[in-house]
DNA sequence: CACTTGACCTGTCCGC
DNA sequence: TGCGGACAGGTCAAGT
């Protein structure tokens, strides 16, 4: 489930693997994950340079030096992995490994590059996609206008966190930080370990926050995702980098998916529930509901 | 408008 | 061993 750490990882690795190459063809094997006419694959993607490799909230996007750009979402399954003949990751590196192993029967879309070397976008849910689209129309897609902002960029600080949640008064706060227009680029793995770190749970109503939980949430919230940044990622079952390599992140969570284990702050059982139609994974010891009560 | 639920997909796991 | 059903979760459309 590549959510923000998962995708800039995606993003760095592209970043250094991609610039300077060029299009030579594009092969598309699912036509629901790539949408562009082959009349505008022809004119503006191939003989086209790739310039860089940017990313907004859990979308990627490949700038290419005609006014292009490769609009990516990976969803839940999706993947961008890089094969070359020229560049060595090294002795038992795993892109070696998937060397004549790709494309697969997940590969939904295939781009050659002039240099031989080749980029597979695999999906196994078929639920990401791909858009060309002129570079210009880019930051006016509906759904990047209405992104929250960046948590890990230094303007994200509490207050800002305080008042993005004040959109989303009435829900309860794993449904608001899974609401990319409140904060770009949390997922279920982040909502669940932040609200960990923070000591809520995660029914709360976010109107019922007091100052001190949100300044919490927020410290939380930044350190899960540096530190998962750090280790490249979380990978649960799919989640590879642009090298093929897997994310290391889960070894050090301390809920998700953890249900059944003990809580490594009190000891108590960590529990799976349903919240916001999620799988949700808390300590009921340390992550209490309060339930408002009337005072009389 | 605020909020919740279901659909989109495929692979895996669990119970019978 | 096979089969049906539940489940995994990012996002948007449709529902309350």
């Amino acid at each position: 489930m590549p959510e923000l750490p998962e995708v800039e990882t995606v993003r760095s690795g592209l970043d250094r693997l991609l610039p300077g190459l060029i299009v030579k063809s594009v092969t598309c094997q699912n036509p629901k994950s790539f949408s562009g006419s082959a009349a505008d694959v022809k004119q503006f993607l191939t003989g086209a340079a790739v310039s860089k490799v940017n990313r907004r909230a859990k979308v990627l996007m490949i700038e290419l030096s005609n006014q292009h750009t490769l609009v990516i979402h990976l969803k839940m399954t999706g993947q961008l992995v890089f094969q070359s003949t020229n560049v060595r990751f090294g002795a038992g590196h795993p892109n070696d490994s998937l060397v004549g192993q790709l494309p697969d029967k997940s590969t939904r879309v295939t781009l050659e590059f002039a240099d031989g070397s080749r980029l597979f976008f695999n999906d196994q849910r078929k639920f990401g996609w791909i858009r060309l689209l002129p570079t210009a129309e880019v930051p006016g897609m509906a759904f990047i206008q209405k992104l929250g902002p960046e948590p890990l960029e230094s303007q994200f600080t509490w207050q800002v966190l305080k008042d993005r949640l004040h959109r989303r008064l009435k829900t309860n706060i794993k449904a608001a930080l899974l609401d990319q227009t409140v904060i770009a680029g949390v997922g279920n793995i982040y909502a669940d370990e932040s609200l960990w770190g923070a000591k809520i749970h995660p029914q709360t109503r976010v109107q019922q926050l007091s100052t001190p939980q949100i300044k919490a949430l927020h410290d939380a919230l930044v350190s899960v995702l540096r530190l998962s940044l750090q280790q490249g990622g979380s990978t649960d079952r799919n989640y590879v980098d642009a090298e093929g390599r897997k994310g290391s992140y889960l070894s050090f969570a301390k809920v998700f998916r953890r249900e059944g284990q003990t809580c490594p702050r009190c000891g108590t059982t960590i529990v799976k529930i349903r919240v916001a139609g999620r799988g949700t994974h808390l300590c009921p010891h340390c992550q209490r509901l309060h339930i408002p009560r009337i005072v009389s």
